[in-house]
DNA sequence: GTCCAGGGCCGTT
DNA sequence: AACGGCCATGGA
Protein backbone atom coordinates (compact mmCIF):
# COMPACT_ATOMS: atom_id res chain seq x y z
CA UNK A 1 0.00 0.00 0.00
CA UNK A 2 1.47 3.33 -1.00
CA UNK A 3 1.67 6.14 0.87
CA UNK A 4 0.14 9.37 -0.15
CA UNK A 5 -0.46 12.59 0.95
CA UNK A 6 -3.45 12.63 0.85
CA UNK A 7 -3.98 9.53 3.00
CA UNK A 8 -2.25 11.23 5.65
CA UNK A 9 -4.59 13.97 5.41
CA UNK A 10 -7.22 11.43 5.89
CA UNK A 11 -5.79 9.89 8.98
CA UNK A 12 -4.90 13.80 10.40
CA UNK A 13 -8.08 14.79 9.61
CA UNK A 14 -10.09 11.66 11.56
CA UNK A 15 -7.62 12.08 14.31
CA UNK A 16 -7.75 16.02 15.00
CA UNK A 17 -10.88 17.35 13.07
CA UNK A 18 -10.64 21.08 11.36
CA UNK A 19 -8.20 22.88 13.06
CA UNK A 20 -9.59 26.64 11.66
CA UNK A 21 -6.17 27.70 11.09
CA UNK A 22 -4.61 30.95 11.85
CA UNK A 23 -7.47 32.43 12.83
CA UNK A 24 -7.37 36.59 13.00
CA UNK A 25 -9.07 39.04 15.66
CA UNK A 26 -11.87 40.08 12.98
CA UNK A 27 -13.34 42.03 16.44
CA UNK A 28 -10.20 45.06 15.71
CA UNK A 29 -10.55 44.60 12.33
CA UNK A 30 -13.85 45.76 12.26
CA UNK A 31 -13.98 48.41 14.45
CA UNK A 32 -10.74 50.09 13.10
CA UNK A 33 -11.93 49.04 9.31
CA UNK A 34 -8.55 47.28 8.92
CA UNK A 35 -7.53 43.98 6.63
CA UNK A 36 -7.91 41.06 8.32
CA UNK A 37 -5.28 39.72 6.40
CA UNK A 38 -2.74 42.11 6.75
CA UNK A 39 -2.68 40.84 10.31
CA UNK A 40 -2.20 37.07 8.72
CA UNK A 41 0.64 38.49 6.42
CA UNK A 42 1.98 40.64 9.96
CA UNK A 43 1.96 37.09 11.61
CA UNK A 44 3.67 35.44 8.69
CA UNK A 45 7.11 37.41 9.11
CA UNK A 46 7.09 37.66 13.04
CA UNK A 47 6.68 33.91 12.97
CA UNK A 48 10.09 33.06 11.36
CA UNK A 49 12.05 30.72 13.70
CA UNK A 50 9.60 32.15 16.36
CA UNK A 51 7.22 30.28 18.68
CA UNK A 52 3.60 31.80 18.15
CA UNK A 53 2.99 32.72 21.82
CA UNK A 54 5.76 35.37 21.27
CA UNK A 55 4.09 36.40 17.67
CA UNK A 56 0.93 36.58 20.00
CA UNK A 57 2.51 39.38 22.52
CA UNK A 58 3.80 41.33 19.36
CA UNK A 59 0.39 41.64 17.71
CA UNK A 60 -1.31 42.87 21.12
CA UNK A 61 1.19 45.52 21.26
CA UNK A 62 0.40 46.55 17.59
CA UNK A 63 -3.49 46.36 18.17
CA UNK A 64 -3.05 47.61 21.42
CA UNK A 65 -1.80 50.90 19.66
CA UNK A 66 -3.98 50.43 16.67
CA UNK A 67 -0.71 50.13 14.43
CA UNK A 68 -2.10 47.00 12.56
CA UNK A 69 -2.36 47.78 9.33
CA UNK A 70 -0.20 49.43 6.40
CA UNK A 71 -0.81 52.23 6.79
CA UNK A 72 0.45 52.99 10.09
CA UNK A 73 2.92 50.26 10.07
CA UNK A 74 4.57 52.29 6.66
CA UNK A 75 4.29 55.94 8.92
CA UNK A 76 5.71 54.50 12.55
CA UNK A 77 8.89 55.40 13.58
CA UNK A 78 11.33 52.17 13.23
CA UNK A 79 12.55 51.97 16.63
CA UNK A 80 8.76 52.33 18.02
CA UNK A 81 8.21 49.30 15.80
CA UNK A 82 11.22 48.05 17.00
CA UNK A 83 9.62 48.35 20.45
CA UNK A 84 6.58 46.66 20.20
CA UNK A 85 7.67 44.11 18.24
CA UNK A 86 10.23 42.66 20.67
CA UNK A 87 8.86 39.95 22.35
CA UNK A 88 8.54 37.68 18.76
CA UNK A 89 12.39 37.87 18.75
CA UNK A 90 15.13 38.89 15.76
CA UNK A 91 12.88 42.29 16.38
CA UNK A 92 15.71 44.38 14.26
CA UNK A 93 15.54 42.80 11.24
CA UNK A 94 11.77 42.03 11.55
CA UNK A 95 11.28 45.67 12.18
CA UNK A 96 13.10 46.39 8.87
CA UNK A 97 11.64 43.42 6.89
CA UNK A 98 8.47 44.97 7.93
CA UNK A 99 8.63 48.12 6.96
CA UNK A 100 9.91 47.22 2.95
CA UNK A 101 6.79 45.06 3.01
CA UNK A 102 4.34 47.95 3.36
CA UNK A 103 6.96 50.00 1.17
CA UNK A 104 5.90 47.34 -1.42
CA UNK A 105 2.46 47.10 -0.84
CA UNK A 106 2.13 50.32 -0.56
CA UNK A 107 3.79 51.41 -3.92
CA UNK A 108 2.86 48.93 -6.02
CA UNK A 109 -0.55 48.19 -4.81
CA UNK A 110 -1.81 51.64 -2.99
CA UNK A 111 -1.60 49.44 0.28
CA UNK A 112 -4.62 47.33 -1.10
CA UNK A 113 -3.88 44.09 -0.76
CA UNK A 114 -7.20 43.12 -3.21
CA UNK A 115 -5.17 44.36 -5.91
CA UNK A 116 -1.92 42.11 -4.86
CA UNK A 117 -4.11 38.66 -4.44
CA UNK A 118 -5.67 39.34 -7.84
CA UNK A 119 -3.02 38.65 -9.41
CA UNK A 120 -1.43 35.20 -10.60
CA UNK A 121 0.01 33.19 -7.98
CA UNK A 122 3.15 33.14 -9.45
CA UNK A 123 3.67 36.08 -10.23
CA UNK A 124 2.45 37.28 -6.52
CA UNK A 125 5.37 34.40 -5.39
CA UNK A 126 7.53 35.90 -7.41
CA UNK A 127 7.62 39.79 -5.68
CA UNK A 128 7.26 38.35 -2.21
CA UNK A 129 10.77 36.73 -2.50
CA UNK A 130 12.72 39.27 -4.40
CA UNK A 131 11.90 41.51 -1.10
CA UNK A 132 14.63 40.96 2.11
CA UNK A 133 13.48 38.95 4.48
CA UNK A 134 10.69 36.79 2.75
CA UNK A 135 11.60 33.47 1.75
CA UNK A 136 9.68 30.58 0.37
CA UNK A 137 7.92 29.57 3.65
CA UNK A 138 6.77 32.83 4.60
CA UNK A 139 5.65 33.81 0.85
CA UNK A 140 3.84 30.57 0.45
CA UNK A 141 2.10 31.41 3.90
CA UNK A 142 1.18 34.96 2.77
CA UNK A 143 -0.32 33.25 -0.40
CA UNK A 144 -2.09 30.79 1.33
CA UNK A 145 -3.48 31.91 4.75
CA UNK A 146 -3.79 35.56 3.82
CA UNK A 147 -4.89 35.34 0.04
CA UNK A 148 -6.71 32.35 0.43
CA UNK A 149 -5.14 30.87 -2.80
CA UNK A 150 -4.23 27.61 -3.21
CA UNK A 151 -0.39 26.82 -3.12
CA UNK A 152 0.93 24.35 -0.16
CA UNK A 153 3.42 25.43 2.65
CA UNK A 154 6.20 23.23 3.20
CA UNK A 155 8.22 23.91 6.80
CA UNK A 156 10.81 22.37 8.84
CA UNK A 157 7.73 20.39 10.24
CA UNK A 158 6.63 18.96 6.89
CA UNK A 159 10.27 17.76 6.22
CA UNK A 160 10.79 16.01 9.09
CA UNK A 161 8.03 13.93 9.03
CA UNK A 162 8.65 13.34 5.23
CA UNK A 163 11.91 12.42 6.07
CA UNK A 164 10.80 9.34 8.82
CA UNK A 165 8.10 7.91 7.44
CA UNK A 166 9.57 8.32 4.29
CA UNK A 167 7.23 10.25 2.16
CA UNK A 168 9.62 12.19 0.33
CA UNK A 169 12.98 12.32 1.07
CA UNK A 170 13.93 15.33 -1.20
CA UNK A 171 15.47 18.70 0.68
CA UNK A 172 15.08 21.20 -1.81
CA UNK A 173 11.48 23.43 -0.55
CA UNK A 174 10.24 23.48 -4.17
CA UNK A 175 10.04 19.85 -5.06
CA UNK A 176 8.54 18.99 -1.99
CA UNK A 177 5.79 21.53 -2.45
CA UNK A 178 5.64 20.25 -6.15
CA UNK A 179 5.34 16.90 -4.87
CA UNK A 180 2.01 18.11 -2.07
CA UNK A 181 0.90 19.63 -4.80
CA UNK A 182 0.77 17.40 -7.72
CA UNK A 183 -0.36 14.75 -5.68
CA UNK A 184 -3.26 16.10 -4.17
CA UNK A 185 -4.22 17.84 -7.31
CA UNK A 186 -4.94 14.11 -8.28
CA UNK A 187 -8.26 13.54 -5.56
CA UNK A 188 -9.57 17.07 -5.30
CA UNK A 189 -10.66 20.16 -7.49
CA UNK A 190 -9.29 23.12 -7.83
CA UNK A 191 -11.77 24.86 -5.68
CA UNK A 192 -11.15 22.05 -2.51
CA UNK A 193 -7.22 22.74 -2.81
CA UNK A 194 -6.91 25.99 -0.73
CA UNK A 195 -8.92 24.04 2.14
CA UNK A 196 -6.86 21.17 1.64
CA UNK A 197 -3.83 22.99 1.51
CA UNK A 198 -4.38 25.30 4.88
CA UNK A 199 -5.73 22.42 6.40
CA UNK A 200 -3.07 19.72 5.74
CA UNK A 201 -0.21 22.33 6.64
CA UNK A 202 -2.19 23.11 10.01
CA UNK A 203 -2.55 19.08 10.94
CA UNK A 204 1.45 18.40 10.10
CA UNK A 205 2.48 21.56 12.39
CA UNK A 206 0.41 20.01 15.23
CA UNK A 207 1.39 16.46 14.50
CA UNK A 208 4.90 17.67 14.97
CA UNK A 209 4.51 19.48 18.09
CA UNK A 210 2.12 16.89 19.60
CA UNK A 211 4.49 13.70 18.30
CA UNK A 212 6.79 13.87 15.69
CA UNK A 213 8.82 16.21 17.80
CA UNK A 214 12.69 16.32 17.34
CA UNK A 215 12.52 13.76 19.62
CA UNK A 216 9.63 11.90 18.42
CA UNK A 217 6.56 10.68 20.61
CA UNK A 218 5.69 7.60 18.49
CA UNK A 219 3.70 5.43 21.02
CA UNK A 220 0.44 7.50 20.05
CA UNK A 221 1.21 9.14 17.06
CA UNK A 222 -1.53 8.92 14.58
CA UNK A 223 0.95 8.09 11.37
CA UNK A 224 2.43 4.64 13.21
CA UNK A 225 0.96 2.52 11.63
CA UNK A 226 2.48 3.94 8.42
CA UNK A 227 5.38 5.30 9.37
CA UNK A 228 9.04 3.24 8.75
CA UNK A 229 10.76 5.52 11.50
CA UNK A 230 8.14 3.81 14.07
CA UNK A 231 8.76 0.26 12.49
CA UNK A 232 11.92 0.57 13.13
CA UNK A 233 11.79 1.37 16.87
CA UNK A 234 10.92 -2.29 17.74
CA UNK A 235 14.05 -3.91 15.12
C1' DG B 1 20.96 26.72 32.98
C1' DT B 2 19.84 24.62 28.37
C1' DC B 3 16.98 23.93 24.52
C1' DC B 4 14.17 25.41 20.93
C1' DA B 5 10.45 27.68 18.32
C1' DG B 6 5.36 27.75 12.18
C1' DG B 7 13.12 31.14 8.65
C1' DG B 8 16.08 33.78 6.00
C1' DC B 9 20.37 36.12 4.85
C1' DC B 10 25.06 36.22 4.07
C1' DG B 11 29.72 34.69 3.77
C1' DT B 12 32.65 30.66 3.01
C1' DT B 13 33.82 26.27 0.96
C1' DA C 1 24.83 23.65 -4.14
C1' DA C 2 25.68 23.03 0.70
C1' DC C 3 26.91 24.50 5.18
C1' DG C 4 27.58 27.52 9.42
C1' DG C 5 26.94 31.68 11.95
C1' DC C 6 23.91 35.02 12.99
C1' DC C 7 19.68 37.28 14.45
C1' DA C 8 16.57 37.54 20.07
C1' DT C 9 12.68 36.65 23.02
C1' DG C 10 10.15 33.77 26.26
C1' DG C 11 8.24 29.25 27.59
C1' DA C 12 9.28 24.42 28.84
Amino acid sequence: MKITPQKIYKILLKKFGDLNWWPIDINYHEKNNSDPRFEVIVGAILTQNTAWSNVEKALTNLKLLNKLDIKNISEININELQDLIRPSGFFKQKAKRLKDLVSYLKDKYHGDLNYLFYRDISVIREELLSLKGIGPETADSIILYAGNLPIFVVDAYTRRICQRIPLNTNISYDEIQDYFETELSRNYTKKELTKVYNELHALIVLLAKKYCKKNPECIECPLKKICSYYAELFQ
